[in-house]
RNA sequence: GGAUGGGUGCCCGAGCGGCCGAAGGGGCAGCACUGGAAAUGCUGUGUGCGGUUUUUCCGCACCGUGGGUUCAAAUCCCACCCCAUCCGCCA
């Protein structure tokens, strides 16, 4: 959620900025400062009258103390007639604060200035690349070739008993997945101070709202029947939304968590795209890096937990690309991204494992969280988050840049331990 | 699923329809005491919105949420949401 008042002070280039998201955003604000004007007006008014109201229903008060209820009387009857105006005006105002609501919260973050412009993700830009895409001397299978030959990767199952984007792994696949989560926990909780959780899967609208997920992408999250419950699309939403509502301590940041949790997607806008194994599925694992921390250190962290990331694929040798999304790109919460992509060997191209953002204030306030400083001031935080990271798709990775020539894969020095 | 209790400030907790933005305690900050600290004492300390000569000050709102009663609601009534405990059921 963007800070009204900032919008109020700057609106000319809060929209020339958003403009370089979408367009259309331009009029959006000039509708939300016109409903924010008027909004502002009826207030006034209200609190005038509310003003009066309270004055006068003390006199009366004191009135009857002194058995004077004759005067008491006809005072009754002028406050009757200002509550009712105060009514009318209300179920208006009512009506406003609403809209306004609806507004400011379907409205994206300001992109920091230093993302490039751009529509799409043809307009991203390489920041730097780590590893080299092996030389293969011989026809690199995609992985589920690999895996179906190896009777790991079972999609008919998977879509016999949950529909298409579901897969049930065996042995080696099932075991790699497991390690893969245990190796990433580790090094983030051993080497990059992070605090492991567990948190639930099932999480309330409150906390959806809160890391911009709803209202806007009703349509991306999988509603639990009868219960006002959603399947987590990333832990993203529960990590950061452990302090909802909170006011932190100064000192008690930053705060660094990470947990494994399953994320479920209904990928309702992508019918038809990666429709073969596993790069995109309905069900898949993941392991989450949160920070939140001061407003001032925000992109300072940023940088470092991309490299935290980074760290996970350098250690599993699997060559990658970092690319900074523009602003088209960006998605709804953030103010700048970095991807993180791992090469494919099977689409001889990079695709996305992980995605870092900084949130800035803009989650911070839609969830409440908030931080004490010494002054006894209260400030939002900034939030950012990460993937780190997709481990369905390190899988995937694994299997096809590590992949033998007799259809088979070689498992990573690093998880020799875990597996 | 059945029964009961409860949602008040950073936390705990009291609160007769007007004098309650709200007692008390804890925490935090400042000061005093001390060689320094602990302990102690004193003082201060909610949030949001609106206005403003924007350091200041003023107004309004906020005691889970939304309605209602009343001249006046944290306090009374109704609905909803949430939390806790017990019983049943299940892992």
């Amino acid at each position: 959620m963007l800070d009204i008042k900032l919008i109020r002070a700057n609106p000319e280039e809060v929209k020339k900025r958003l403009a370089t998201r979408d367009k259309n955003l331009p009029a959006l604000i000039d509708k939300l400062l016109e409903i924010d004007q008027q909004r502002r007006e009826l207030i006034k008014q209200v609190e005038q009258l509310q003003a009066q109201r309270k004055k006068l229903s003390k006199e009366i008060g004191i009135l009857y103390k002194n058995k004077q209820a004759e005067q008491a009387e006809q005072l009754k009857g002028e406050v009757n007639r200002i509550a009712q105006q105060i009514n009318d005006l209300k179920e208006k105002l009512s009506q406003l604060e609403k809209q306004f609501q609806q507004i400011l919260l379907s409205i994206p973050n300001l992109p920091h200035p230093s993302v490039p412009i751009g529509e799409d993700e043809n307009d991203n830009v390489e920041v730097r690349r780590w590893g080299e895409p092996r030389k293969f001397n011989f026809q690199p299978k995609p992985h589920w070739e690999i895996g179906e030959k190896l009777g790991i990767l079972d999609f008919e199952r998977g879509a016999k008993l949950s529909g298409s984007r579901f897969t049930v792994m065996y042995n080696k696949g099932a075991r790699l997945e497991r390690a893969l989560i245990n190796f990433m926990l580790d090094l983030h909780t051993k080497e990059h101070g992070y605090t492991e959780v567990w948190t639930p899967v099932l999480v309330r609208p409150e906390a959806l709202i809160g890391t911009g997920q709803l209202p806007k992408f009703e349509e991306d999250l999988y509603k639990v029947c009868d219960e006002n419950l959603y399947l987590l699309p990333t832990a993203e939403v529960s990590l950061t939304n452990l302090h909802m509502d909170e006011i932190l301590k100064e000192e008690e940041l930053p705060k660094y968590y990470t947990a494994y949790t399953p994320c479920f997607r209904r990928e309702a806008g992508s019918h038809g795209k990666d429709v073969r194994g596993i790069l995109r599925q309905h069900q898949f694992d993941k392991v989450e890096l949160v920070k939140i921390v001061k407003p001032e250190n925000s992109y300072q962290e940023l940088e470092k937990l991309v490299n935290e990331a980074e760290k996970v694929l350098q250690l599993l040798e699997l060559p990658y690309r970092v690319v900074e999304l523009c602003t088209g790109d960006l998605g709804f919460s953030a103010a700048k991204t970095y991807d993180i992509e791992v090469w494919i060997p099977s689409q001889n191209r990079y695709r996305e494992i992980s995605s870092c953002s900084n949130t800035e204030d803009f989650q911070a306030r839609r969830s409440k969280i908030r931080y004490k400083d010494k002054e006894g001031k209260n400030h939002f935080v900034h939030t950012l988050n990460g993937s780190g990271l997709a481990v369905g798709r390190t899988l995937l990775a694994i299997m096809e840049n590590y992949q033998t020539e007799d259809g088979d894969f070689e498992i990573p020095k690093v998880l020799k331990d875990y597996i």
